[in-house]
DNA sequence: CTGAAAGCGCTTACAG
DNA sequence: CTGAAAGCGCTTACAG
C-alpha cells in the first residue's frame, strides 16, 4: 500500500502539504496541488480510511440494523427496497453502509456497543418490534439515528400515513358496496399493526358500520402463514366478511390462498386488499389491490434526515409522514349489483 | 469514549498489559486479567475498531458487491437471500458486512479502490454480468474474494449445478409427455444464462428431440418484462410449445402472465418451469414448478471459502458446485393422455 | 508476568 | 504557501 509518506517523498513536499493538497484545501498553491494530485494518482495512492477515521472521529459509515424478530433480515421485500433507496441516497454523500448485529467477535453485545465499536456516524433502524429494550436503548442514545415506520420523539422517524391509507382502503371497499369488512391485523406490538387497526376502526365509524370483535383477527408478524390462518378464522365465522383488509401484502397473499383452499374465489366471494405494494403484488393472480408505500421517498427522506442530524448535532428530531397511494387491481370487486 | 488508557490508569497496569488481558492472551496472570476485564466492563470500555484495524492490518470487515446492471440491488430476491445467509455465517467469525460501490466521496472509482479504501479483508461478488471489466479486475486482484454463480479459476466460486438442474427439469417435462419444449434464456453474457441454454440443449439430445432455433428466446436479464415478451414470441409461433423452461422464476412469472393475457391457461395449455425457487414461487397461482437453489448452503459455503482464503493466503482457489432440487408444483401438467 | 516504546497512516493546530 | 510535531487508540516486538 502506498501511503501519504510515499507521495511526500516522491514529490519532495511534507506530508502536511500532501494531505492538504489531496483534500483540496485552499491554502496550497495551485501548482504544488497539481503536482501532488498527479503523483498520487500515478502511484495509485489511496487514503486509509482507518487512519482517517481515527484522527477525524468520523467514519463516513452508517449502520443498518434489521431487528430479526421475523428472521427474514434483508430478505424482507419492503425493507430491502427501502434500504436500497436509502443506500443510493447516502452514497451520494460519501457514506457507506455497514450491517450492525448484536455480536462483536463471538461475544453477544448490544447494538449500541457494536455501533460504537464500528464507529458509525449514524444508524438506520428497520424492524417491526420496537419494544425490544435493545432497540429502545439505541433510539434513546445520542448516536444520530432514524427509524422507519414507527413514531417516537426520541429520534428521527419517517413513516407512511397509515391513517390516510386505511381511509383510502375503506373508502374503496365501501364504494364497492362492502360493509362486512374484516381486518387481518399485524402484531399488536408493532407500530404499523396498531396504527392500521386504528385506521380500520375509525373508517368503520365514519361509515357508521358497527364494529365487530370477530372481524379483527391477528395475523402475527405480517407473515404468509399468519395471513393464511387468520383468513381461515374469518371463513369459519357465521357471517363471513365480503371484504378483508390485510395489514400487509404477504398476509394478504396468505389470505387469498386460504380462500382458494376453501373452494372460494377472490374477488368473487371475498375481496382482498393488502398493504405495501411489494414487487409481487401486481404479479400474483388475482393481482392485488393494495396501498403503495413510496419506498423510494422513504429511503431518500430517511437518508436526508440522518445526514442532516449528523451534520448538525443540535438539530431537533424530525418526524416525516409520507403520502400513500391506493393501487386498485383485480382482488377487489364491486358487489352493489350482486345477488 | 473510554480508551485503553483510562482502563490502564484505573487499574494501575500499563496499556500493554491491559491490551493483552482484554484480548485474552495467555501470558497475563489470571488475577490481573480478571481485574482488568472487570474494570473495563464497569467503565463501559470498547476497543476502537479503527485503531485496531490500523495496527493489525485486518478489519474483520467483508465487502459486498452487487453489480447493478439490473438496477435492483439488494431487492433481488435470490441474491438477498444468499447474502442474508452469508451474513449470518460470517458473523459467527466476527466479520461485519459493508457495501462496496464505485464511489469514494463523490468521485467515481473502481470497486477495488473502494475495497482497499475501506480496508475490507475480503469481498463477495454477486452480479449477473461478469464481463464488466471492473468486475474482472476485482476477481483477478489479490484481495480474497468469492463470486457467486459463475465459473472462473481466478478466485473462489460457488454455484448451483446448472447442468443437473436442467436435466431434472427436462426429465420432468419429458416424463409428462412434453416434446415441444422451449427455453426462455437468461442474457447470453451471464454465466447462468449460458449454462442453462447448454443444459437445455444437452437434454434435448438425450431424448433425441431435434433442436429448434425458434424454441430458444432471449428473456434478457431475468426480468418479469423479459419473460413476458419472450413468451409472447413463443405464442406467436406456428407450433406453440407445450412446455416452457424459463431460466429464472421472475421470467417464468412474466411468461405465465403472457399466457394468461393470451387467453390461455397454465398448465392446461402450456406447462411452465422456473429456476431459483424464490419465496413467491409457491405462492403464485398456479404455484410454480421450479428448481430450488439452496441459498442457505450457497451463502454458507461462500462464507467458509472466503474466510478460509483470508486465513490462508496461499491456499488454492476452490470451486464448489452445489446440488439442486426439482420442486414440482402446479404449473406443469401431464399431457400423455391428452387430446 | 509486566512495561516502555515504536508504529500503523492519517489530520490539524501551530509556527514561520 | 509550507513544514515539524503531536495525537487519534490500538498492538506487538523487545527487554527485563
Amino acid at each position: 500500500m502506498v501511503t501519504i509518506y510515499d507521495v511526500a517523498k516522491k514529490t519532495g513536499y511534507s506530508i502536511t502539504t500532501v494531505s492538504r493538497a489531496l483534500n483540496n484545501y485552499s491554502d496550497v498553491s495551485e501548482k504544488t496541488k497539481k503536482v501532488i494530485v498527479k503523483t498520487a494518482e500515478e502511484m495509485g495512492y489511496f487514503p486509509n480510511s482507518f487512519a482517517r477515521s481515527l484522527t477525524m472521529k468520523k467514519s463516513f459509515t452508517l449502520g443498518v440494523i434489521f431487528v430479526e424478530d421475523l428472521g427474514v433480515g434483508m430478505k424482507h421485500p419492503f425493507f430491502s427496497a427501502v434500504i436500497e433507496d436509502f443506500k443510493r441516497r447516502v452514497e451520494k454523500f460519501g457514506y457507506d453502509l455497514i450491517f450492525i448485529n448484536r455480536y462483536i467477535g463471538n461475544e453477544k453485545k448490544s447494538y449500541i456497543d457494536h455501533a460504537y465499536y464500528r464507529g458509525v456516524d449514524g444508524i438506520i433502524v428497520v424492524c417491526s418490534n420496537y419494544d425490544d429494550p435493545e432497540v429502545v436503548k439505541l433510539i434513546e442514545s445520542p448516536l444520530p439515528s432514524v427509524v422507519l415506520n414507527v413514531h417516537t420523539d426520541k429520534t428521527n422517524v419517517v413513516y407512511s400515513n397509515n391513517g390516510h391509507a386505511c381511509e383510502l382502503v375503506m373508502d374503496h371497499l365501501f364504494s364497492l358496496g362492502h360493509t362486512k369488512i374484516a381486518h387481518i391485523a399485524g402484531a399488536s406490538d408493532t407500530f404499523t399493526g396498531k396504527e392500521r387497526v386504528n385506521g380500520y376502526k375509525l373508517a368503520l365509524d365514519k361509515y357508521d358500520i358497527p364494529f365487530k370483535d370477530t372481524y379483527i383477527v391477528d395475523g402475527g408478524y405480517f407473515s404468509y402463514e399468519g395471513g393464511y390462518e387468520a383468513m381461515n378464522r374469518l371463513l369459519a365465522l357465521d357471517e363471513v366478511p365480503t371484504a378483508v383488509f390485510a395489514s400487509g401484502d404477504i398476509m394478504a397473499m396468505g389470505a387469498i390462498k386460504a380462500i382458494k383452499d376453501a373452494g372460494l374465489t377472490v374477488p368473487d366471494d371475498v375481496s382482498i386488499v393488502g398493504f405495501d405494494d411489494i414487487e409481487l403484488a401486481k404479479h400474483i393472480t388475482p393481482s392485488l389491490t393494495t396501498i403503495r408505500q413510496n419506498t423510494e421517498l422513504i429511503g431518500k427522506k430517511a437518508a436526508d434526515l440522518l445526514i442532516n442530524q449528523i451534520n448538525n448535532k443540535d438539530e431537533d428530531y424530525s418526524a416525516v409522514m409520507l403520502p400513500v397511494e391506493l393501487i386498485v387491481r383485480e382482488s377487489t370487486q364491486d358487489i352493489t349489483n350482486k345477488e
